[in-house]
RNA sequence: GGGCGCGUAGCUCAGUGGGAGAGCGCUCGCUUCACACGCGAGAGGUCGCUGGUUCGAAACCAGCCGCGCCCACCA
């Protein structure tokens, strides 16, 4: 005890690493995979990437899925949060290749084998980082069964699903256009790529027609003419009627081109003429391959240009031949205008290169029959968004849905199942028989087996027992920006896999943006590290400060709400540490060790006064809204409640208010009692103090076990005491009015001020406003020389030459001033027929007796 | 082009039909026997603008202004 006395401050460095040793060697957090669903509960962490390093949002996610965790935990349910990591094809290929490059060779120059040995080798050296650093948040995560996404057991999962999507011919092979990233040298799908503003310049390029005259076209990217089949007007269009049919002359080139109609072009933009290029526009694709026209390709994958394209122009990079083609076409005297023109262009959020629209062959799966169950397991309440306007988002795109490209061109991921031998094509699990095969060298992208993740990560295709416990899961929570890259597919693939959602609630949680408003970045340095916000603030702090500030909109970091949190989880300490050391000295004293606390119960609480009662009373309300706004997703408000519970009515009034009563063995097992009830109830929040109190709780009241481990403190009505907390309420408006007259009058706090009550109704109440308002109360029936009004009264307060009657004269002028303007309003209100007449009687009510209370207390002045 | 969200105290944000709130910051006071990462008392707001619904609007509806995000194949 005299180790705790001497502990002023809650410094989280020191007892972190501690608790956190006791929480894993206790197992607590890997349950025994038995019983069902319903009556168990899990979540699926979103998996990191195994090059990642924790950042703001990770720090957030993981600390709103701790809590529910933690409080499922405490509520006696087989918890289980599922961890693990993400292979993340692109990010860690790039990561390794890098490192390749440092080194002065390349994945090309490995070979393949050498190069997957080696990001095998890379990620059993960096791969779990952030699942320690997930340990410093005090993540309770399920460590002992780690997972990630290219484990022989996951890889089966994958090849099964692909395997069979294929069987059902939702998976195919085709020669379509692609989002072609010429960086990674890879195709990526519709969602990798990201719309960035670009001014062009929109040329207008005269192609001559066969027999005379010309039609002028508009393009921003010249250079693809050499790949142009056709010109395309629309029928409607009067301008060009006549050339419908008519052959144009491609500049440079001198290929003959058809021209087309069709409704896709608009009359009023550019010049109503498109040049048609089904080799490197998604449009021009479309309507090449409803006229059967040739397709060209002269862009090579590399992002250069190919033989395709002429002597003259094979080898370019793209920008070097658009420069190129425009000087051609300058010196034929071919263009006719240029113009600047902003418009949106394709880039890779993957290399952020420039994306290049091209056919290739690649792997594509048909979504609609996917999404179609989907679609309505949301719509019928089966999967549920928080909040719910994302349902709208999830059920637009979905209904929506185009063909995902699933291939990549990389090495590092999920190589698809399928392979080639002359004509022949074979698609399974296992390696067809006979010689001369070769396997498709492409991967898949890698959401394809992140949507396997509930499932996938429990064994599945295994009927595991892991499986039958924690599948489906009963939230998952993420950001708003991987909704389609990920939570969409989830649902489809958990439904087509295991006719089952994957999860019951969807937690759509904030951004959490810079301070001035930016995105954080490590790019644009307005990253915040999580870890160095815990090394400053403590991971309570850190966990309570995200809390906080979450929303359900995007918010600005905090670094005020971190500092709210290390307040609380000191304030938290240092009234712990009080009561303890108190209650511990006058039991030696007394020789008595836990008289009135039983061996292995939290200490029943004896109510002997109205501050009891009072505080018993708000404990109930404080557990029951936090647990409820913990269940609602409603976080900032669990966290904040916690913090005006623990400082206002905890550690302001009831500790403030019992000090005098400590003796007392009844007043020592209720504050006894409040205290470790507050503790658990915090607990899922700020984890670590919590522990680390609960372990210093006396022989008795401690059990041996952890708090991790203990029960939930449910709220018990019967404890509710609707007069104890008016009466408490009226006892601080009157301390209130007193603090308030002596700052206002020049009465120092420190002594106590001889007075009266003249008030009504202060029987259980008068100690305590005599204490915290330092008054020495007495019947004296003296000449009040100042009055003080209260509720249902007023303080007299007798001689004393510590008050300035002045400044006390001029007090009572405002007040009146104060009280009168109170009166007006209310008058003026009740005066109104129509209000009297149409308003519910209980707000009139309420109205005429707050005029009257105004009334008293002008009369007592 | 379609959709969503947001404009409340100097700052960051709660609040959704009956007397404008929190944290930080600011002012004043306090070595009150747990905590100065503390305690007490204060100052500070045309709740973006306009109109409507209502006895009553920061909240509900409409329009406008400003900011942010998502989706979308007009060269």
């Amino acid at each position: 005890m005299s180790d705790l006395e001497s502990r002023t401050r809650f410094e989280p460095a020191e007892v972190e690493a501690r608790i956190t040793r006791r929480w894993l060697e206790s197992g607590l957090f890997s349950p025994e995979p038995e019983g069902a669903p319903e009556e168990n509960y899990s979540i699926a962490i979103p998996p990191p990437n195994v090059t990642g390093a924790l950042h703001m949002g990770h720090a957030l996610n993981s600390t709103i899925q701790d809590t529910l965790i933690r409080l499922a935990r405490m509520e006696g349910k087989r918890t289980k949060w599922i961890l693990g990591t993400d292979h993340a094809g692109i990010a860690t290929q790039k990561q390794v290749e890098q490192l390749l490059a440092a080194e002065g060779t390349s994945r090309q120059e490995l070979g393949r084998e050498a190069f997957v040995q080696r990001v095998w080798r890379w990620r059993e050296e960096y791969g779990s980082r952030i699942v320690e650093q997930l340990k410093r948040l005090g993540a309770s995560c399920d460590f002992e069964d780690e997972r990630f996404t290219l484990d022989p057991g996951y890889v089966e999962a994958v090849l099964k699903v692909f395997v069979a999507l294929y069987d059902k011919g939702l998976i195919y092979r085709d020669n379509r256009m692609v989002n072609w990233d010429p960086g990674l040298r890879s195709a990526i799908s519709d969602l990798e790529v990201e719309d960035r503003e670009v001014t062009d310049t929109l040329y207008s390029v005269a192609y001559p027609l066969e027999g005379g005259g010309e039609i002028v076209v508009a393009t921003v990217r010249p250079e693809t003419m050499l790949a142009d089949t056709a010109v395309a007007v629309n029928p409607g269009d009067e301008r060009y009627r006549d050339l419908i049919g008519r052959t144009a002359i491609l500049p440079i080139v001198g290929r003959r081109l058809p021209v087309i109609a069709d409704e896709y072009v608009k009359t009023d933009f550019g010049t109503g003429a498109l040049k048609i290029t089904p080799g490197h526009d998604p449009n021009d694709f479309e309507i090449g391959r409803k006229h059967g026209l040739e397709e060209i390709t002269v862009i090579g994958e590399d992002g250069r240009m190919t033989a395709a394209a002429g002597e003259r122009f094979a080898g370019l990079t793209v920008e070097a031949c658009q420069r190129a083609v425009v000087e051609a076409l300058e010196a034929d005297g071919a263009i006719r205008a240029r113009e600047d023109y902003p418009h949106v262009v394709p880039f890779s959020h993957r290399s952020g290169a420039r994306v290049e629209p091209l056919i290739s062959l690649q792997w594509f799966m048909r979504m609609e029959p996917l999404a179609e169950p989907a679609i309505a397991a949301v719509r019928e309440g089966r999967v549920r968004f928080v909040p719910e306007r994302w349902e709208r988002v999830y059920e637009q795109w979905m209904s929506e849905i185009r063909p995902w490209c699933i291939s990549r061109q990389l090495w590092w991921g999920h190589q698809i199942p399928v392979w080639y031998r002359d004509d022949e094509v074979y698609c399974g699990l296992e390696p067809p028989r006979g010689e001369g095969w070769e396997r498709d060298p492409d991967v898949l992208d890698t959401w394809f087996s992140s949507a396997l993740w509930p499932f996938a990560t429990l064994g599945w295709p295994q009927d595991t027992p892991a499986l039958r416990a924690f599948y489906p899961t009963n939230v998952l929570s993420t950001a708003r920006d991987i909704i389609f890259l990920w939570v969409a597919r989830m649902i489809m693939m958990g439904l087509a896999f295991r006719e089952e959602v994957p999860f019951e609630q969807v937690y759509i949680h904030s951004v959490i943006q810079a301070p001035d408003g930016r995105r954080m970045s490590k790019s644009l340095g307005t990253g915040i590290d999580p870890l160095e916000v815990i090394e400053a603030h403590g991971a309570d702090a850190t966990r309570f400060g995200l809390l906080a500030m979450s929303s359900t909109q995007d918010v600005r970091y905090s670094a005020e709400k971190v500092e709210q949190g290390q307040r609380l989880a000191n304030k938290l300490f240092n009234a712990s540490r009080f009561a303890l050391t108190n209650i511990a000295r006058r039991r030696e004293k007394h020789g008595d060790v836990g008289a009135g606390v039983g061996p292995d119960v939290t200490p029943a609480p004896v109510a002997r006064s109205v501050e009891d009662r009072w505080i018993l009373s708000r404990l109930q309300r404080a557990k029951r809204s936090t647990r409820e706004a913990i269940e609602a997703f409603e976080f900032h408000r669990a966290a904040l409640g916690l913090y005006e519970f623990v400082f206002d009515e905890l550690c302001d009034r009831y500790i403030e208010l019992v000090k005098p009563r400590l003796d007392d063995e009844d007043a020592q097992a209720t504050l006894l009692h409040v205290l470790t009830e507050t503790l658990a109830m915090a607990h899922p929040i700020i984890p670590f103090v919590t522990e680390e109190i609960w372990s210093l709780l006396p022989a008795g009241v401690a059990r041996d076990d952890l708090l991790a481990a203990a029960p939930y403190p449910a709220a018990d009505d019967a404890l509710l005491d609707p007069q104890a907390e008016a009466a408490v309420e009226r006892q601080f408006e009157a301390v209130q009015a007193v603090r308030g007259w002596r700052q206002a009058v020049g009465v120092p706090p420190g002594p106590r001020l001889p007075a009266r009550l003249d008030a009504s109704g202060y029987d259980d109440i008068a100690a305590g406003i005599a204490l915290l308002a330092r008054l020495e109360l007495s019947g004296d029936g003296g000449e009040a020389i100042a009055t003080i009004p209260v509720p249902g009264g007023a303080v007299a307060v007798l001689r004393s030459e510590a008050v300035d009657l002045e400044a006390h004269a001029r007090r009572l002028v405002e007040q009146r001033a104060t009280l009168e303007s109170e009166i007006q309003r209310a008058e003026g209100k009740l005066a109104n027929e129509r209000f009297v007449a149409k308003a519910p009687a209980p707000v009139v009510q309420a109205e005429r007796d707050k005029l009257e209370r105004l009334r008293r207390e002008l009369a007592e002045l």
